[in-house]
RNA sequence: GAGGGCGUAGCUCAGCUGGUAGAGCAACAGCCUUUUAAGCUGUGGGUCCUGGGUUCGAUCCCCAGCGCCCUCACCA
């Protein structure tokens, strides 16, 4: 689509219009449109890649103009008195400004002219009038083009139909855009292009920009509330040896030096167990991780995980802790606790609801999560993959398809069956449960926790289990990991909690790809 | 990976039952010194995603491919 503009158009159709409108619009530059010109000729004539169109050229030809004047189109450093939101909102009559933003509109009415500045803070109109400005700027206000950065000196009043306008005294050309901007009214609507040129998506749809304010917003808070609570943020490595902490397909990569097979890490989890090891308490890591698996509205390939550890706390810690942090965060976008998303509302207001695992199963199913006939049985009924998979695999089947739905939430699942939980301690209260829990809210899965196993013994036997069932992503066991639990790894509450997804909720956005600034794309060509 | 939808001017979109395409914005030339999706007059702009096929004739029908979106599967 986008790439259409310059690959093998044929020539033919352009020929004759392009130069014509070079030298329409050459003005007192004929010199410089006729050099183009003439280059344009040759290389179609050798058959090269075709004149570039006619919108194009336009803008070229007033790059041009422009330094003929003496002037850099590319200007330069702009001190302003202040970003354009603050302007507008502090209005005061008269007063001087100096602003600098992207020209995003522009109505000329006889020798009055009217545009609007946009920074990443606002929009404000500019009145540029040539009784004011002189005879030899309007020369070069009429080389402007929309998608033009400039800044501008001049005095705030308000038209008659209460608008606040500066009237410009002066103005810099401060950078010429050479490519036209994207619809006024509609915005940029396509899809695959928001994406690819999300530059484009920032500058033409404001909401975007606003997005990706409250994600930052969102992420640095959340920083600050786990830093206030005496947690530590470390950084553990993204290129590992051995993935591990995630039942995951990894990326894989190698090291050229050490000629050494690496994988882009499924979690950080192994990594930030070994700093318990050795003594950091309340420690986080808000950073990306990689899963080599499908992209849907929910799943990325990197993506953005807070995980979190804290050593003698536990799961019912981590609920606690997640509730307090998420409802902390929720009254950054919305005051009231309850958070709008996909045309429903989830109140955050603590506590949340704790369901088990089991009873969600049994409540749903109307029989035992552990009885295999059954749950075989109505596996085959939903249609579901039964082969020769493990119980807890299929009946964890059933358990999504009968239950995910009703989990609107914010809701917590509480205690999973061992077998579905390699690094979880076992229930004191139940022996077939682990002290787990998943967070459900608009039947996201938005986190997951538990009471960390910490005996080093157990692990080894769970890794080894996993590894005679063929899990993927764990091919082979992280001695080393087990090696540092046996030093004595203090018991702990640990949980990861999906960035993006909060950011989701918190924005409402439908898409992880609304919340992410460069989703990834299939290569074109 | 499977199923469904979409791809037309720089952008936003029309285009009937097959007769080689239109509008608005943007651009260009004019008129207008408080407009604001400014207005009015005029002009230019198209590989109808790509490649085959059917047909006298394809943006439209058929086949294959590419890209995006949605649903499902894997996963968080």
């Amino acid at each position: 689509m986008q790439g259409c503009s310059t690959t093998g158009r044929g020539a033919k159709g352009v020929r004759s219009a392009c130069p014509e409108a070079e030298r329409s619009r050459a003005g007192g530059r004929r010199g410089e449109a006729e050099k183009r010109m003439s280059e344009q000729e040759k290389k179609e004539t050798t058959g090269g890649p075709r004149p570039e169109e006619k919108l194009l050229a336009d803008r070229r030809a007033h790059m041009d103009a422009v330094k003929a004047k003496g002037i850099d189109p590319w200007g330069g450093r702009h001190d302003g008195t202040a970003s354009i939101g603050p302007i507008v909102a502090a209005y005061e009559e008269g007063r001087e400004v100096s602003v600098a933003g992207r020209i995003t509109g522009r109505r000329q009415f006889g020798k009055a002219n009217f545009l609007d500045l946009r920074d990443w803070t606002g929009k404000i109109q500019l009145y540029v009038k040539k009784d004011i400005v002189g005879d030899a700027a309007m020369e070069l206000f009429n080389l402007l083009d929309l998608g033009d950065l400039i800044g501008v000196k001049g005095k705030l009043f308000k038209t008659k139909t209460g608008e606040t306008t500066v009237e410009v005294m002066e103005f810099r050309v401060l950078t010429k855009s050479l490519r036209p901007l994207p619809e006024k009214w509609h915005g940029l609507q396509n899809v695959e292009i928001r994406y690819r040129q999300r530059y484009l998506d920032l500058i033409s749809n404001p909401e975007v920009m606003e997005t990706f304010r409250k994600r930052s917003l969102i992420v640095s808070e959340w920083r600050r509330w786990l830093s206030e609570r005496g947690f530590i943020e470390v950084e553990t490595p993204m290129m590992q040896p051995i993935p591990g902490g995630a039942a995951a397909k990894p990326f894989t990569t190698h090291h050229n030096a050490l000629d050494m097979q690496l994988y882009m890490r499924i979690a950080p989890e192994l990594y930030l167990k070994r700093l318990l090891v050795g003594g950091m308490e309340k420690v986080f890591e808000i950073n990306r991780n990689f899963r080599n698996e499908g992209i849907s509205p929910r799943h990325n390939p990197e993506f953005t995980m807070c995980e979190l550890y804290w050593a003698y706390s536990d799961y019912n810690g981590m609920m606690e802790l997640t509730e307090g942090l998420l409802m902390h965060l929720s009254r950054l976008t919305s005051t009231t606790g309850r958070v709008p998303f996909d045309g429903r509302e989830f109140d955050f207001t603590p506590p949340w609801p704790r369901k088990k695992y089991l009873d969600l199963f049994q409540e749903k199913a109307g029989f035992d999560w552990f009885d295999h006939e059954k749950v075989v049985a109505k596996a085959r009924e939903l249609k579901l993959e039964v082969g020769k998979r493990p119980h807890e695999a299929i009946a964890n089947d059933v358990w999504e398809h009968l239950v995910e739905a009703d989990l609107s939430g914010p809701v917590f699942v509480i205690d999973f069956p061992v077998e579905l939980s390699p690094l979880t301690k076992r229930s004191a209260a139940d022996n077939r449960v682990v002290e787990r829990f998943e967070l459900y809210i608009a039947n996201m899965e938005i986190a997951n926790a538990y009471t960390e196993l910490n005996d080093p013994i157990e692990q080894r036997e769970r890794f080894e289990r996993q590894i005679t069932a063929k899990e993927e992503g764990m091919e082979r066991i992280d001695e080393d990991f087990l090696v540092a639990q046996e030093h004595g790894m203090p018991p702990a509450g640990g949980i990861g909690i999906g960035v993006d997804r909060v950011v989701m909720l918190l924005t409402d956005s439908k898409s992880i790809r609304d919340v992410i600034l460069f989703p990834l794309m299939r290569n074109l060509e």
